[in-house]
Order: structure tokens, then C-alpha cells, then sequence
DNA sequence: ACCTGAACACCGTTCAAGT
DNA sequence: ACCTGAACACCGTTCAAGT
């Protein structure tokens, strides 16, 4: 005879954030997340194959919801500032993003097991911005080469940050600056790349040495 | 009655090193360490506060052996090749160290929590030769600010890497390749900086704009 | 069809009891 | 002084039994 769902995925991915955002990684529990939906731990199962299987979901939903809010932030302005000013405005962004949300940040860019990562699909959109920054910063051949780059760097960054891996003293906001100034002229200037025409260029110059 | 000692810490954070290279992580169990130094686990306890005491006693051990070696890499060459040259030999040594201790590297690098990461004079070690580096490459001023660049940058590639994360294909090599050349390019680049005599500079021209 | 209690194998950790 | 068995509180997960 059949009962009535008392819950659902959603609930339970939604839960699972709750408990993330306030207890962080470790209180996510399947026992703490059956509590919060109102529902026995062995009950998730029939919803979910496993916690890391949770975890991953959880993640997956957090990338593409920043992914989401970067896309926004881009294309608004897209038209008037240049590829530098946006490859700053879009760091800047991921950086207060990982300060309002360190524990679901974690979760999208210091995975801790293969099995908890979120879905590539996930990662490719909230990544997505900024490959067209670099397309136009870098020239489409560089363009994958000068993401990876960034995303290197900032996720290296706050990373760390978050770690309190910064124990050397000086100014961390500045040192973040510093990073990014650095690097978007670095990217920009790839001879017979000029910086806002990149679509124009002959495909034939590519500079790149290594 | 005093009964001899059956093992000590150095065989426990020993025995911890050799699970964590062999197994990862999850498996360096309390039990499995007690079995590998022939003892029970309660034992442990005696010369080992916590699991996470004993994997951030490995985590400082193994960052301290990495800068040593990056130490005996740099010394060795430091006179004779240039300061860009020096930091892609050093990008290409951590990288390395990667591959070849994934979870010991992770440890020191992408450390789960709080209190489980290094020591922050083993981590202060291991950057030694970088700092040496970047002073001579960006100048006194701004030294900390680059290798917190190129730290940041380094650690978020590899993890990255490690993680599986790059998935929108193209030569991963070659993207790390063309990132430490543009950073050593761009570190290098400061106005009244010349990269080899950076301890001669006035230091009263400060660039930094931020 | 969904939910549950009971159980299992495993953690880290404590502690009184042995030598 | 060190080691041990037994125990505790917690995990994730399975499964037969209920409705």
C-alpha cells in the first residue's frame, strides 16, 4: 500500500545547505540532514545513493547558481568596460563570494574527494564568463590557456586564504590587487593581440612560445 | 612497574607517511597506524593527541623535507641562471613533488581543516627559496605580493590538476607552461625594477598603485 | 511506494586494569 | 611508564518488516 512522500530531493539538497552553510562539512550528516526534512537517516537512501552522492548535489547546484550570478555580473556591464576592468570585477566577485559562502565555495573549487566534486557540466558554466573575457583579453587561441590561468590563481588565492595559509604579515587585499593587475596585463599582452579587437586578429600570428 | 616502549612517535608519523602515500587519507586510521607500529590504538594515544594531531605532525614534516629540497634546487643554480629561470625551475620542482606525493602534497597545500595543516614555520620553510626569488625578480617591495602570486597561482593549478578539474581539454602542460612564463614575465616588469639587481633599487620609487 | 527500527561494520577516543 | 581490553558515542549503510 503506498504512503506518501514526506520529502524530496529538493528538500534534501536544500537541507544539506542549510546545514553546510551554518555547521559546515563535517555536521553534514546524513542523521543531521533526516532530522532537518523531518525524516528517519535511512530514508535518504531512497532519494539519494550515498552522502558523497549528496555532497556531490549540493555542490553541482552552489556552481551553477555562482556560475548563474557571474553571468549576470558580466553581461551587465559587458558592453561598456573593457576586458581588463571585467577580468577584476569577475575576480573580485568569486572572492566575496568565497567570503560569504567559504564552506559551499570549498565545495565547488577545493574539492575533497573525487566522488564529492561537482558535475563537470556544473563546473564548464560557472567558468563560462570568463573564458569569453579571456577569448577577447588573450585571442581565442590563448583564450583557454589565460582562463586556466586566473582561475588558477584566484582559487590558489583564496584557497589559501581560507586556509589562513597567509602568515607572512602585509596587506592580503593588496596582495589579491597586486595579483590581478599583474596578471590581467600579462594576459593582454600577447604581441599581435590587441586587447578589445581580439576577434580580428589573424589566427596565423599565434605567439605562444613554449 | 615501567614496561620499555614498543615504538615511538617518529616510527608512528612514519608508519602515518607510509599509509598516506600507499592508501590516501580515509585510510590513515588510528587502527591502521597502531597495526603497521605494533600496538593497539589506544597506545597511539601516548605519544599522539589526535588523529589530527598525527596528520598535521606528517602535513609539517613533509612541507619541511619540500623545502628543503626546493632549497638544495635553487642554491644549487642560484648563481649562475637568472631570476625568471629560477622560478620556472621552482614551478616545475612543486609540480613535480605533486605527482609524485599527490595525498603528501595535498597535506601541505589543500589541507582539509584547520587543524590538520602544517605548521606555520615548516610552511614559512617551504617558501623560503621562492620569497629569495621574487626579491630579487620584483624588488624588496614587492616580494610578498609576488609570491603570494605565484604561490597562489601554483597551488591552485596543481590542485586543480589533482582534482581532475580541467576538463575542457587542450595540452594541460602547455597551460602551465604558458602560466609561469607570463607571471615570470609580469613579476618582472616593474618600472625601476631592473630583475637582476633589485637589492640595489632605490626603494623610495614604489610602483605599487593599488 | 515509502518509511522505519534494528543491526552491522567501522570510526576516534577514554579509562580502568594490568605489567 | 607504557600497554591493553572493554566500552562509549558516533558514523554511513543495509534490510527485513511494517503501512
Amino acid at each position: 500500500m503506498p504512503t506518501p512522500a514526506r520529502t524530496s530531493l529538493d528538500d534534501i539538497v536544500q537541507a544539506g545547505r542549510d546545514i553546510l552553510a551554518s555547521d559546515g562539512l563535517p555536521a553534514l550528516t546524513m542523521q543531521a540532514v533526516a532530522d532537518r526534512v523531518g525524516v528517519r537517516a535511512p530514508s535518504l537512501y531512497k532519494r539519494v545513493r550515498s552522502r558523497d552522492d549528496l555532497v556531490r548535489l549540493i555542490a553541482t547546484t552552489v556552481a551553477h547558481e555562482l556560475g548563474d550570478q557571474l553571468e549576470a555580473l558580466v553581461s551587465r556591464d559587458g558592453a561598456t568596460s573593457e576586458a581588463q576592468a571585467q577580468l577584476t570585477e569577475l575576480a573580485h566577485a568569486v572572492r566575496a563570494f568565497a567570503y560569504a559562502c567559504p564552506d559551499e565555495y570549498r565545495l565547488i573549487f577545493a574539492p575533497t574527494c573525487e566522488t564529492t566534486r561537482p558535475e563537470p557540466e556544473a563546473l564548464t558554466h560557472s567558468v563560462g564568463p570568463l573564458l569569453r573575457i579571456t577569448t577577447e583579453l588573450a585571442g581565442p587561441d590563448s583564450a583557454l590557456d589565460a582562463a586556466r590561468t586566473v582561475t588558477a590563481w584566484a582559487t590558489g588565492f583564496i584557497g589559501m586564504e581560507l586556509a589562513g595559509a597567509f602568515r607572512l604579515g602585509g596587506d592580503i587585499d593588496r596582495a589579491y590587487e597586486f595579483g590581478i593587475t599583474r596578471l590581467a596585463a600579462a594576459l593582454a599582452s600577447v604581441p599581435g593581440t590587441p586587447s578589445n579587437q581580439a576577434m580580428h586578429r589573424d589566427p596565423h600570428d599565434g605567439p605562444d612560445h613554449d
